[in-house]
RNA sequence: GCCAAAGUAGCUCAGCUGGUAGAGCAACCCCUUCGUAAGGGGUAGGCCGUGAGUUCGAUUCUCACCUUUGGCUCCA
């Protein structure tokens, strides 16, 4: 079966799934259902709520249909005709108003005793070419007509469909799998961090080893940016609301940033970004066309208040901390920017073996150009570039129209986390028109005034967000260098408590993270506690080491891998941490 | 924000149709001194998410709220 077949069943499916819920619920509206990545899905208005305990009728009930499913018929039909069929359908009459206005084709597919309003992609023979055990009512959820949430909200009937039964198992299978790496389970489990309700929704706080990883790779980026010239500062948390009405922040964003009133009554805003401050940095002192590209950095926390429903572990939060950069570049400059901006990325990402990323090139909406600053003729520029630059480097990108920030196009980077949801990482946007709101200059060499061009950066995006990725990612079974306990020292018994006290003191001199288990509990226990733990390494101490004054030393990965001097063993390990292994 | 589900010990969970709660792991104490994924015994630990209501009596029934989880792009 190819993949056109994979969706004509699914789409056969909802088809069924229609009929099923409109013979229960004899009130019920349907609307659209069409399929998707592991199935189909339907949406309907109900009179009166439904939950999840009643898919299993509705399912019965669709596996009953599926028998006297033998046959889809089509029929083209007139507006008139057609809006006759479905008068008592507001959501099939306002589709139906809309293919009459387009002057498409309407048409009605009837499979047993159920016609629906349909562009076609069935199955010819449903009752003979679907298993009636390869699909699955999944879940049901809201949903807004037309995905816009001024529109009533509707009730979503997710099904699971594959070929056969065996693949909607293993589907099933890898699905569970996935969730045993969700992040907020293994962060758990692992002490990386915690979220407390007398804190606040959205706000996660990094335990000891969650801090360990996010200070890693806080000083891995940094280390990285500085090679490349950028220059760390550091901006308050929050800033008096003048600045952000200058940046226009303030008037679209206002429901995003949390704001305060001191006892003179003025306001403030905690930032929600940090263009406008590092706009200040630049404006502080006058600049040369020899200082630039001039690139302002700082890891640093913005405040975000988001919709209640999308907070989401360390993925969605109020607060995350940005590796923030602001690039201060003149126009003949821009596309070698990126490039190494590029660069910066691509190295990034293979240290961490991500090669499984999209590239997104959003543009504005051409329907609604009013949302934004600045001409036609600089956003057609700006956006030109990019995709100059990403044909350049030869990146497979996608073009997203209306997703653009507001003061010019952007590139994104999005990876998936275990259950298949699309997280942005990194982000890059070009900007000619903040420099027009902060008046920002540089003398060329002609002695004369210029505007610079301005690119917001971030590599990792939000240090909590690529954490939360990065669990997922390694199943929490990080790489030594990031791992919050490097080592574990593993006494056989308690007389040997001494000799292994001395190697994890060695050990921790030489700035490796170590841990001692010196606790009363037999080897299988200890061993179970370190790879439960995904701890990289342990080594084993006993008569045998003692007596030859070695460690045994084990690896998560690699296994036994035998005696070796302690000196050994800190050499091997500062390489491998130094080699980011 | 909206739709649905969930919230019982630090963790994972049990608790039938109302009679104020139990297990395993973790913690602590004692015994054990052990060579690769749980040695044995004991102790302690709970406003059954919060607040109201029904009831002689609520973890259990009703309502509200809080928090968590999944969904709200994929167009008849």
């Amino acid at each position: 079966m190819d993949n056109n077949n994979l969706h004509n069943l699914r789409h056969s499916l909802a088809h069924l799934l229609a009929a099923a819920v409109l013979e229960i619920y004899t009130d019920a509206k349907n609307t659209i259902g069409p399929s998707i990545e592991d199935g189909f899905y339907y949406d309907f208005d109900f009179s009166s709520p439904i939950s999840d305990k009643d898919l299993p009728k509705i399912e019965k009930k669709m596996r009953e249909l599926l028998k006297t499913w033998k046959e889809f018929q089509s029929e083209e039909k007139t507006g008139e005709e057609s809006k006759k069929y479905f008068s008592d359908n507001p959501y099939k009459l306002e589709i139906i108003n809309e293919i009459v206005e387009k002057g498409e084709k309407i048409t009605l597919y009837t499979c047993g005793n159920f016609t629906d309003l349909c562009r076609g992609g069935h199955l010819e023979n449903p009752a003979k070419e679907i298993d009636s055990g390869s699909f699955k009512l999944d879940r049901i959820a809201g949903a807004y007509w037309r995905g816009n949430e001024k529109n009533k909200m509707l009730t979503r009937i997710y099904g699971l469909a594959f070929e056969t039964k065996e693949e909607l198992e293993a589907y099933i299978k890898q699905r569970e799998e996935a969730q045993k790496r969700d992040h907020k389970k293994l962060g758990k489990e692992l002490g990386l961090f915690t979220i407390s309700e007398l804190v606040g929704k959205g706000l996660p706080m990094l335990m000891p080893k969650g801090n360990i990883i996010k200070t890693e790779l806080e000083n891995f980026i940094r280390k990285e940016k500085e090679k490349l010239g950028y220059s760390f500062v550091t901006i308050p948390h929050i800033a008096r609301k003048e600045l952000y009405i200058k940046s226009g922040h303030m008037g679209k964003y206002d429901a995003m940033m949390p704001t305060m009133t001191d006892e003179n009554g003025e306001e403030f805003v905690m930032k929600a970004m940090n263009c406008p401050h590092h706009f200040e940095i630049y404006n502080a002192e006058p600049h040369s066309y020899r200082d630039l590209p001039l690139r302002i950095a700082e890891n640093t926390t913005v405040y975000r208040n988001e919709k209640s429903g999308e907070l989401a572990g360390l993925l969605r939060v109020k607060n995350l901390t940005q590796d923030d950069t602001h690039h201060f570049i003149r126009a003949d400059q821009i596309e070698t920017e990126i490039e190494m901006i590029f660069g910066l990325m691509q190295r990034v990402y293979a240290l961490f073996n991500f090669n499984d990323y999209k590239v997104e090139i959003s543009v504005r909406d051409p329907k609604n150009k009013e949302k934004y600053f600045g001409s036609d003729e600089v956003w057609e520029k700006a956006e030109g570039i990019l995709i100059n630059s990403a044909k350049k480097m030869d990146l497979k990108y996608s073009v997203e129209e209306g997703e653009a920030a507001f003061y010019g196009p952007k590139i994104d980077i999005k990876v998936k986390d275990s259950i298949g949801r699309e997280w942005q990482l990194t982000t890059v946007q070009l900007d000619f028109n903040q420099p027009e709101n902060f008046e920002m200059d540089y003398t060329g060499e002609d002695g004369k005034k210029h505007r610079v061009v301005v690119l917001h950066v971030a590599i990792f995006g939000s240090f909590e967000r690529f954490m939360g990725v990065l669990i997922e990612h390694y199943a929490g079974a990080f790489p030594l260098w990031l791992s919050p306990v490097q080592v574990k020292v593993i006494p056989v018994r308690e007389n040997h408590n001494e000799y292994a006290k001395k190697v994890f003191e060695l050990l921790k001199e030489n700035g490796i993270r170590a841990e001692l288990d010196d606790e009363d509990k037999n080897l299988g226990g200890k061993v179970r506690d370190a790879k439960n733990n995904k701890i990289p390494y342990w080594v084993v101490i006993g008569d045998k080491e003692i007596e030859a004054n070695k460690i045994t030393l084990e690896s998560r990965d690699a296994g036994q891998l035998g005696q070796i001097g302690k000196e050994e063993l800190v050499t091997k390990l500062l390489g491998e941490i130094r080699n980011k292994k």
